[in-house]
Order: structure tokens, then C-alpha cells, then sequence
DNA sequence: ATAAGTAAAATGAATGATTGTTTCGCAAAG
DNA sequence: CTTTGCGAAACAATCATTCATTTTACTTAT
């Protein structure tokens, strides 16, 4: 019948076979040499089994003993990470994570869940911003880090990934064949300079028919095919396809995406939830 | 500060968790509902977290109560091959190994060592003779596996190893050189036969100095270069080495060494400690 | 929408079991 | 012969379990 250990006996095992006797353990755990002794002798009664071979002075393992060190080694590892998980000050805190609104999917909401697994009492505040803006507030400090969509890196930076933005429209749409074309961007997205750029040295008429502040309303009209957009490309959108227009459009540039650990009293935790990025994008890169 | 998890409570909590209330935790553990509320309270104030959400009928989990639950469901498993290994009887018994004395080197005392490492409760008896004799034990069902050294392989066996016979003699010893050579060979010594032979083949007059049935006089003689010897390649021996005769004594024909199981009451066991034999021969074969 | 009914979890007091401490005896080592 | 260390018995205190009761909130019916 399987019944379930006492860890506080386990413990007193295990520090009475690491130091070689029942007084010596009982000093380090803060007993009396005689409680050590009856766990002990409890343990042995439950397992029914002789883990200590008394030899006059001191103690020795029998087979057994050695046999349940090794578990119960193991099994005291397990509990001593859960205590430092669950109750140390170490893993509780706040970290501010920084990542524009275009790169939210696919990784981050992932990466999210996985960390609140690891880290349960760590509080997570996302906000979803322009690359800009974000890097505004790191220099404020006032965030303790942040995820970049833009061309090359400033310094203290760190690459997760380089991506071409290419351009989207609605399923099957058409409207990238109109001439003047028209483009749906949101007022501060920093592909929005870049993308007009590159029309007009291709010669290509425009004309910005949308420029609101929301995704919603950019993803409703690029998905009526009233419009065309920039996305970078793996940017995943149910609403937003990547158009095949064979050279009739401009290529647009290669952006990178990169990642900002502000330096602050919060840089420890910033820096675990900043592993937790890299694996994301490090799994599929 | 680190303390002892109460794993009746821890295990209480993963029930409740998996089954989704704490009633019908209680009925599945043969405990009162109350007891189990009990155990959860103190779990939760031991580690200073909610670790449940009661949420009207029935309760979830916490983000914290998910990290528990992750470490609990290990703590439990190894606590659970604790208790298997120790108190079932599945893992108890006795097994009797026989070896022929010449292969108990290099790696019957590491098998042995590691078997009794993870089956302490298992007696195993070790009976070292010769190969004809072994096999005799075990067609009377008297012992519950062999090893051998032979030619060949009978039906039911498993070969381990194939090396060829050689010759050894003492460390720089010039006892080959002479004629009539001089042998020394036990006297039930299974590669008795088939070195005699090979040097009346090769027209070697030939003289057995000594038979003895114990190995220490045979490596005395050897040793003290009054005589040569045979035997398996890879056995290792600090008294006998292999001589470089360059073809001036006869080459000797490969041997196998094979196992043998019982089919018996005691089969398991013994199947248990042949997976070791296998390890130790294939670690290096 | 409000109220009654019901299922599940929390609470409280009394009993009972465990665990730890003190004290003592005994065996082995120096 | 003394010292040192382990084990055993008696006692005290803590802690957990049980049973009965209360609180909570979800369902259903009017």
C-alpha cells in the first residue's frame, strides 16, 4: 500500500546519513537527539524496512538507506524549489513589458502564459504601443522593457529576429491594382514614412484613405479590400494576406525586430521574462 | 525560509485539482470533505498563497496553485516508486547468477554493485564455477541464470560476447619459448581441451605442469613464468598477460560468452538482473 | 426580478493521535 | 573507567480529524 512520506523524518534521514550520526544531525536541524532518533524509527516502521545499521558509535546506510537517499534527495530538491518558488521574495514583482501592437501575435501571447506559469507571482503589464512611443518611455524609465520593430538597432539593443515588410490586403482583393492606391496605416506606425517612400520613388500615386489609431478599424477596411497595408512579414492576421503582385509594388525594406532590457532595480526579473522572448523567437527562427 | 511540504495535504490538493472540488476529493481519499478543506487551508497559509479560487460551486486553481501542481504531481510520483520499491514485494526475492571464474572480471562485480544500488531488497547469489558444471545447475533447475564460456550456443541462450582464446603468461616471461611447453590449466577448465588440441595439431609436444582447481595456484605458476595459460581475450588479470608469440604457438578458436535464464518462478527477477549483464557487456562491446 | 431550494465549501468544538522534550539506561570506543 | 552516542519510557503540547453547523452562490420557479 502506498502511503506518503513525512519529509521532516526524510530530512532528519538524510542529514543523519550525510553527517554519519543522530547527534550530529540533530544539532544542525535544531532537535534533540532523541526526536531525530524516533522519526527515524518511524520511517523505518513505515517502510518496514532497516535503512540505518547501527554500528556502535555513529550510524551507517544499510542497502535500503541508500537506496531511499537517493529518492528522498530528489524528492527534498523538489520540495526546497517549490519553497523558494512559492514563498521567496525573489520570484514575486512587477515587470512592465513594452511591445508594439503588430508584433503582439504570434509569439507573445505565449510567451506570456509560459512565464505566468513559471512565475505565477510576478505581474506582467503589457502595454501594446507604437516602437516610438515604447522607446520613450525605456529612456524615461518607465518601462522595464520592450520589443522594436525598426531599421538596424540602437545601442543596448539586442536582434530577435530581421523580417521584410511586405505589403497586405484582403483575401483575394484587388485594391493594390488602383491607381492612386490606397493605404490604410495607423497614424504613428513607423512603417507608415517607409512604405510612402517607397511608392512615390516607384512612381506610384497614393493616397491614405484611413488613418486611425486603431487596428480594428485599419484590419476592417485592408479586410473589405478598400485598402492595402505593411506588415512585417510572419505577422500572423486572420484579416490581412500578403499580396502577390509580382514586382507591381515596391519591395519595401527589411526591419528588424528587436529587444530593450531598461536598467533598473527591476532589470532581474525584466532579464527572465526577456529569456522567455528569446526562446519563442529562437524556437521557430 | 524552506520547510517540509505535508504530502497528505499536497496530495489531497492534486486530487481536488484534478477532480475539480473539494467533496468529491474528499470521497475518492476516504476523508471527510471537512478534512480536506482542513488540509488545503494549511497548505495554503504554509506557503502564504491562495492556491484555489473558490468560485461558487466547485473551486479552480490559481496561477500559483498550477506551479504547485506541477511540482506536487513529481514530488508525489517519486514519493510513489518509493513506497513500490520498498515495501512491494515485486521487488524482493533472491536470483542465483552462476559465472564461470574465468569472466567473474571485468564486469560481474560492477553488475552486482549497480543491481544492489536499485534492488536492495533482492538477495543475489553468486556461484563461480565452470561452464559445464553451470549448465548442469541450471538443466536441474537449481540456479536461476548463467553465463558461459563455450563454443557455440545452445538453444534458450543469448550471446553476450564473442573474443577469441589466447595465450598468457607471465608479465615478459619466456615459458612459451620451451619444449615440451609447459601448461597449467585447472582441472575442469573448459579451454583445456581445445588448447591441448591445438598444439598436438600444430605437432607441439606439450607437458600440464599443473592442475589444480583453484585460480591462485594457476596464476602463481603463470605469474611466476613456470608455465602458460589460456584464456579469453579482455579478461582482464594483473598476473597474466597476453604473449607475442607471432604465430609460433597456434591461434586458438573464438568463444562466445552466452547467457542463459531459467524459466521459473523466479524469471522476473532474473530477467531484471540480465538487463544489467546486458548493459555491462554492451556498454563497451 | 425576487425568493426559495440546493449543492458545495468553510467554520467551530471536542476528541484523539502524533510529535517533541526530558530523563534514564546501555553499549561501544578510547 | 570514562566518554560518547543511540534507544526507550513517561509526559506535555501541538496538531489533525470528525461531526455538526453555518455561509456562500448557483438554480429554478413563480
Amino acid at each position: 500500500m502506498i502511503r506518503n512520506l513525512d519529509l521532516t523524518a526524510l530530512r532528519s534521514f538524510i542529514t543523519v546519513a550525510e553527517l554519519g550520526g543522530v547527534t550530529k544531525a540533530a544539532a544542525q536541524l535544531h532537535l534533540t537527539q532523541s526526536a531525530v532518533s524516533m522519526q527515524l524509527k518511524r520511517l523505518e516502521e513505515a517502510l518496514g524496512q532497516a535503512l540505518l545499521v547501527r554500528s556502535g558509535r555513529g550510524v551507517r546506510l544499510s542497502l535500503q538507506g541508500e537506496q531511499l537517499l537517493g529518492y528522498g534527495r530528489r524528492i527534498l530538491a523538489l520540495n526546497d524549489e517549490v519553497w523558494l518558488r512559492m514563498t521567496d521574495a525573489q520570484f514575486e514583482g512587477e515587470v512592465s513589458f513594452g511591445v508594439p501592437a503588430d508584433i503582439v501575435y504570434p509569439h507573445v501571447p505565449g510567451i506570456l502564459k509560459r512565464f505566468a506559469q513559471d512565475y505565477p507571482r510576478v505581474k506582467v503589464q503589457l502595454v501594446s504601443s507604437y516602437t516610438e512611443y515604447l522607446k520613450g518611455l525605456l529612456a524615461a524609465g518607465k518601462i522595464d522593457m520592450i520589443l522594436t520593430t525598426e531599421h538596424g538597432m540602437e545601442k543596448g539593443g539586442e536582434e530577435l529576429r530581421t523580417a521584410p515588410l511586405i505589403w497586405v490586403g484582403g483575401e483575394d482583393g484587388r485594391a493594390w491594382e488602383e491607381r492612386p492606391l490606397r493605404l490604410a496605416f495607423e497614424g504613428n506606425c513607423i512603417f507608415r514614412p517607409t512604405a510612402q517612400r517607397a511608392l512615390s520613388d516607384a512612381g506610384i500615386e497614393w493616397d491614405m484613405v484611413v488613418t486611425s489609431n486603431s487596428t480594428r478599424t485599419i484590419e476592417a477596411t485592408v479586410s473589405a479590400d478598400l485598402a492595402i497595408h505593411a506588415l512585417l512579414a510572419e505577422t500572423s492576421s486572420p484579416y490581412m494576406h500578403a499580396i502577390s503582385h509580382n514586382g507591381a509594388l515596391p519591395e519595401l525594406p527589411m526591419f528588424n525586430i528587436n529587444m530593450y532590457v531598461a536598467k533598473g532595480a527591476r532589470r532581474e526579473m525584466a532579464e527572465r521574462l526577456a529569456e522567455y522572448v528569446r526562446l519563442a523567437y529562437g524556437a521557430d527562427g
